[in-house]
DNA sequence: CATGAATGAGTTTTCATTCAT
DNA sequence: AATGAATGAAAACTCATTCAT
């Protein structure tokens, strides 16, 4: 075996301990998931897991690591936040974001649930984590009102900052209500309707 | 100390007792809640709690009734059923109702976390609990709906019972979001004109 | 009340928790007994016991007393031990006590078991006092002895101490044997007669 | 290490554990014996245990299979049931099995006072056990029976069930006898002669 | 005296983590 | 690297005993 496929071998074995903790994780809960339950998922033995993590602790970030992974993968390939040069471009914009996260609670309930409500009673740390990538969702929620601002069909006088995180807090409440219903078919088209409507008068240039 | 006296003193430290659970179990999830922190909230002796409550799985329903017990209070001196006589009398009720509820959400965000996410993964006997008191909601939403059709400002050929619990999950849905939400002022304005439209226009006679 | 009448309310009440405390004890063992047993098996408070016990491992003194002296009983207006002159009067005494001793281990196993097995094992200190029990009936069992000696019907070479102690053992042996065995209708007499045998062979004189 | 010592060090270990559970159970029963007595007599920590034994109650099969067999290797060797032609041959092998199980419990008197009396109060499924033993002895013991019947020394009208059965009650409650007295050279004489004498005139030809 | 709430030592069991092989 | 036996901290629960009322 070359240098290289010892390498690739120890990464492929980490990530099966990566996602078999994933699949327990988000099924069980943390609190209910235990080493042994991640090893002997895939028939290893107690000390391997420690040759690849420094604590049950420690395979958590990684699980949310590969959470958030799939989130963003989910939302790559969004739309530029320069290309929309009117308002019923960003509400279209809009719009389709706001229905790929309502896919997205639709394919992985768990993974959403997880991060809203069970991450943050695990430790701070994680917490911190947590928020860090939700600055970042809005700082990049920004550039699409910055955008609007500069091409002139926001309101000027919006302060970036409040009115993007006021547009992320209204996805996420729409997401998350999705979390709880079952589903009522105009469920989505309900909530996006709404949400366009509040955002064109509200935020709307005249 | 009388006899009245002495029974006070044992429901005041059982009262104490859930009020502590209570806390801990709302802020961290009834998992990572032991007996321990439960008893050195108030400096007590874990043996005391065996005094009150048979296991720990026992104080969770004292905890749960209480909980419960304030949701009730909170929707308690709620719109009387038949008070309705127009379309627009219904919308409004429907409209109180929902502010009620995300006032609910917003004052005690994790009880309603608790009961909505949590609970359910605990046992199957709490799984029943919940469903019976859903099923209560239920009922009393029929109510609403049945005097509707029959003042005949709803559509005469709506089913009560698919009527009441789709009206229900919206009202959830609308709830469980505002859970995610920091709570801009917009959001119940937003997710209750939204609401409010749909009824009128799904549910309304003509 | 009056000072003798308080002092008998006191006693009956010891004995209440002495019969309570015997009934469970023999019928579900010592370790399986707790004080809140007792009590509640007459409807009293754990306080209480310890006004009349100075602990549960007291309140065992008082059973073995009471199992003690109901055994003694069973052995009061047994032959007196001079009242044999022949052989055949010493041994039809000896067919008497083994055929007593069966009808108490036929009436009250439990309290033969409990203490030829249990008391045991509970201290060093119990042990004690069932071997001074013991001695006891060694000496009682002495004077049948040295009185078949002296009146010449025993072997004048008997050393009577090793001969009351055998007598004794095979006694005991015989009624342990009833508690192991379900009863055939023979026991007792196919017992009787090998002890009686036995005796006259190995102890008669001549 | 080899794979084959470390699976004997393993059954070592095993071994280790179900002796020291033996003698502290057979010394102060089951009850009293807790996990850390086990443990520290080997002074390995509590944890351990858990590795070899499913709970407190699993060991204890182990010990009962530990007992059981060391009673079987003493009755192995026995005699073979259809050796016998004679009365006196069968007598004289009834005589020698119950010499053998006195030597047991003069060696053993633990073991068979803990089968006898202790094992029976702890669960059901240990009294299914031992009962599915005992009726291995009862069939063993019949063809002893029905090797006589067959031969002609024995009664032809026996019913061989009820009389291997009743064989067995007075081979067993000679037995228990044993455990109580301090064994008297005299006493399994004594009561080989009386079993054989009865068992002569009761079931003998003639 | 009687009461029973409070106590805390002790018991069984779980499980994350270490370390010798 | 992989193994898995050993460890021990921690958790739920029991129960004998104390003590203020």
């Amino acid at each position: 075996m070359t240098a290289q496929e010892a390498v690739d071998r120890l990464e492929a074995r980490r990530a099966d301990l990566v996602h078999a903790a994933s699949d327990l994780i988000l099924s069980k809960g943390y609190r209910n998931t235990s080493v042994a339950d991640i090893v002997s998922a895939l028939g290893l033995s107690h000390g391997t897991f420690y040759n690849y993590f420094d604590s049950r602790r420690d395979v958590l970030d990684a699980v949310i690591d590969y959470g958030s992974q799939r989130l963003a993968d989910r939302l790559v390939g969004s739309d530029d936040p320069g290309s929309a040069t009117t308002l019923d471009d960003f509400l279209a914009q809009l719009d389709r974001i706001n229905r790929r996260l309502h896919e997205l609670v639709a394919d992985e309930p768990r993974l959403v649930q997880f991060i809203v409500f069970e991450a943050a009673s695990i430790d701070q740390e994680l917490v911190q984590r947590m928020l860090t990538a939700y600055q970042g969702f809005v700082s990049s929620n920004r550039s699409y009102v910055e955008n609007g601002i500069e091409k002139g069909f926001l309101r000027s006088d919006l302060d970036s900052e409040v009115a993007s995180e006021a547009l992320l807090t209204m996805l996420l409440s729409s997401t998350v209500g999705a979390l709880g219903g079952q589903g009522v078919a105009a469920d989505v088209t309900v909530s996006s309707a709404a949400l366009v409507d509040f955002v064109r008068h509200g935020m709307g240039a005249q």
